[in-house]
DNA sequence: AAAGATGCCTGTAAGC
DNA sequence: TGCTTACAGGCATCTT
């Protein structure tokens, strides 16, 4: 399931092979994505230039002369880049067709994705109201303790709303409070500044970590070269119920958090 | 306004 | 064995 470590690794994996290409050839094969592919699509991209990869909370830009192609992974999706004859299978929605004869396919069992075209997609409603980048100097432990005053909410849906900051799913969400050592459940309006700080510090290494090793792999992440990421053997609580805490040896809880699996250490984290 | 619930999907796994 | 059912989850959108 693609998260934003993921999403960052299938960036660089794809930017190389797009950058300064012409787009020769665009298929729709399966258009019922989250939101029906723009009918006009292929007319967009056909003999464009791809100028630039980039990528803005969980969605990949692909810029273009006039705007830019917003896709987004949902939880299933995956982008490879097609060097070989492979035929397309099963779920291959979308593939573009490189001049350089690189294609670049999307795979997307689930349909939870997206591909939308934006005349200026930082303007896009997706995109306007998204809180700031984890790994920027935007986001810090000041900034979550301003925002979460008053705030009732578990502190794990705060650092999984949008608003306030990006990236941050349900896996990572997971690890990060087990290493700031807090509670799930603990209404984010009553931590202290102190520990925003280490919450923050703890979101920005277990993304930045994530990102090295390609990612994590559960069930169907694949990366641009269809390989699965490393991450997941660095899981400290995620995937880990029933288990011994790494840190204090407690066997690990589970319990269900806005209908999310939710993995926590009843005594590490308070 | 804020917080919780819902729906979109299908592969996988568990249950009968 | 083969069918049915539950579950996984990002995130916009609806409901309370």
């Amino acid at each position: 399931m693609p998260e934003l470590p993921e999403v960052e690794t299938t960036r660089r994996g794809i930017a190389p092979h797009c950058q300064g290409q012409h787009i020769t050839r665009v298929t729709v094969r399966n258009g019922r994505l989250r939101w029906p592919v723009p009918d006009d699509l292929a007319a967009r991209l056909e003999g464009q230039i791809i100028k630039s990869v980039d990528r803005r909370a969980k969605y990949l830009f692909l810029h273009l002369e006039g705007g830019a192609v917003i896709v987004h992974l949902g939880m299933s999706g995956s982008l490879r880049v097609i060097t070989d004859d492979t035929p397309p299978l099963t779920h291959d929605h979308i593939e573009l067709e490189l001049q350089s004869g690189v294609i670049l396919r999307f795979n997307d069992p689930r349909r939870f994705g997206c591909w939308l075209w934006a005349d200026s997609p930082e303007s896009h409603p997706l995109i306007a109201s998204l809180g700031p980048e984890p790994l920027s100097a935007d986001f810090n432990g000041p900034m979550l303790f301003r925002l979460s005053r008053s705030k009732q909410s578990p502190v794990k849906s705060f650092i999984m709303d949008n608003h306030i900051v990006v990236g941050v799913g349900n896996i990572y969400a997971n690890e990060a409070l087990f290493k700031a050592g807090i509670h799930p459940k603990r209404k984010a309006g009553r931590i202290s500044l102190d520990r925003y700080h280490r919450l923050a510090e703890a979101i920005a290494e277990t993304l930045s970590a994530a990102i090295l090793m390609g990612g994590t792999t559960l069930r169907d992440f694949v990366n641009s070269d269809g390989k699965p990421g490393y991450f997941a053997q660095s899981l400290l609580v995620y995937g880990r119920a029933g288990e011994p805490c790494k840190e204090c040896g407690t066997a690990l809880k589970e319990i269900r958090m806005n209908n999310r699996s939710t993995v926590y250490c009843p005594r590490c984290q308070r």
